[in-house]
RNA sequence: GGAGAAUUGGCCGAGUGGCUUAAGGCGCUCGCUUGGAAAGCGGGUAUACCUCAAAAGGGUAUCGGGGGUUCGAAUCCCUCAUUCUCCGCCA
């Protein structure tokens, strides 16, 4: 979340934000309702740290007469206090529903979009910034779309997925399962020599991990939810990841932060159906490597274009026509301030799938996080976060059937052979 | 799942209701000393919020988390979490 401070001080470029996410108008004196209640704050502090001040100081004094054996001077010093009591008490519970409201404004205040974010509201209006279409495949007469050909090579089974869980639990057999392997063992070996470090975190996570990296509150409906131990199953590696450096104040020397991971991604996608949700398109449990960085805010930029190029370069390995996103303030993500997607041309259905999402989220998780480090001048500062899918599975892999379906059968890009140890499909 | 013990600052560790402003040590850091270093000596060394134009200074809270008792809690009580030991179960 921002915090109150940038609220107060950057007030102009909020609204200018809030406006380029399309914020409505006359929601905006959410802005000063904040700023007034932190106003009601700080006042409450003042007075009750006072009295608080009072109490202790008179708490040594009846010490201090005890110990001396003033027993009526103590017993009066008790009772001047006894009022105070009453006042700080009721100051407290007052100051807890100012936190509250104040923290529950300040949770529906999303990111300050960066200012090159463009306006628009839909996914129509982001802004195509990199096209490598230079291969885009011919594909041969009668060409299938990926569920029929992972049905027609027993890559895929749907139906055991509807029957062993439901609808969108897509189970993976014999070359399709050695595929996906196949992917996550490269996608991690490119990220482990670009610097990352490995991690395979816990797929559960706790309600305080989910709300630091911002999946909670706004997002409750898109999580699997385990009740009886309130533990939610993780929608992307970035929750768990980012969750390591909760509370925790980065030695400057350890920056950048670079962690990678592979986990099963699991994701509610309450109301989808039809046809945009066939196959793999949109599914509950998917595999994805994520790369997550945590740097200087100087730098964060500079790392956000660092991570684009990475994730590029793994779709040109893979040889499969890629585009680049910039989302615009309708489409962007609520915590992010600037974020770029990647789409990959999936042939046969003539779509484009996303297949990565690369997002600086500046300070504003981090704050929800309270991951800092020490600047030069030793003040405490908040780092920056970015994460990005360098890939997500199941799309890419409906892509790659597709794209390199023959006559004589599915040809697996060179780059994955060494990792399939077979050549077709 | 059952029983018991524990959780103190960056780390180790003392502390069973009030001169605790959390002793002492280690580490880190600055200074003195030195030709230089080590040793020695001296100082500094958590986080958040409030106050102050800012800095300095002052205040409040925090001894695993939350709540309570009390004029006063690291210390007593309740509760949750985690760690260790033993038992049970188990890949």
């Amino acid at each position: 979340m921002l915090l109150t401070r940038q609220i107060r001080e950057e007030k102009e470029r909020v609204i200018a934000s809030l406006k380029t996410r399309n914020w409505p108008e006359e929601k905006l004196s959410i802005l000063d309702d904040i700023i007034s209640l932190d106003d009601q704050r700080r006042k409450l502090q003042t007075s009750n740290d006072e009295n608080l001040s009072k109490v202790n100081s008179a708490s040594k004094q009846i010490g201090m007469l005890m110990r001396e054996g003033k027993k009526e001077e103590a017993e009066a010093a008790k009772s001047e206090i006894a009022s105070l009591k009453d006042v700080i008490k009721a100051a407290e519970e007052e100051m807890r529903t100012v936190n509250k409201q104040l923290t529950d404004l300040l949770l529906e205040v999303p990111n300050i979009a960066h200012s090159s974010v463009p306006a628009g509201s839909t996914d129509e209006d982001n802004e195509v910034v990199q096209d490598w279409t230079k291969d885009m495949p011919s594909l041969p007469e009668g060409a299938l779309p990926h569920w029929e050909l992972a049905t027609k090579h027993n890559l895929i089974d749907f139906e055991l997925g509807v029957k062993i869980t439901g609808a969108g639990f897509p189970l993976f057999r014999g070359k399709g399962a050695k595929l996906e392997r196949a992917l996550i063992n490269f996608f991690l070996d490119e990220a482990a020599a670009a610097g990352y470090e490995e991690i395979i975190p816990p797929l559960l996570v706790n309600e305080q991990s989910a709300m630091a990296t911002g999946q909670l509150p706004d997002k409750e409906g898109q999580m699997y939810h385990a009740t009886k131990d309130d533990f939610y199953l993780i929608p992307t590696a970035e929750v768990p990841i980012t969750n390591i450096y909760r509370d925790v104040i980065v030695k400057e020397e350890e920056f950048p932060v670079k962690l990678t991971g592979h986990t099963p991604c699991f994701r509610r996608e309450a109301g989808s159906y039809g046809a945009h949700v066939k196959g793999l398109n949109r599914v509950h449990q998917f595999d994805k490597v994520e790369i997550v960085q945590i740097t200087k805010p100087e730098n964060s930029y500079s790392t956000l274009d660092e991570m684009v190029k990475h994730v590029a370069q793994i779709l040109e390995k893979l040889e499969l026509p890629y585009r680049i996103l910039r989302l615009c303030g309708g489409d962007i993500g609520f915590v992010s301030a600037l974020t770029y997607d990647f789409e990959v041309f999936s042939a046969a259905q003539q779509r484009w799938l996303e297949v990565s999402s690369v997002s600086n989220f500046e300070a504003y998780q981090s704050n929800r996080l309270k991951c800092r480090y020490k600047d030069s001048n030793g003040k405490t500062q908040l780092a920056h976060t970015l994460n990005g899918s360098a890939l997500a599975l199941a799309r890419i892999i409906a892509a790659v059937l597709e794209n390199n379906q023959t006559e004589n059968g599915i040809k697996i890009p060179a780059v994955l052979v060494p990792y399939t140890k077979f050549e077709t499909i």
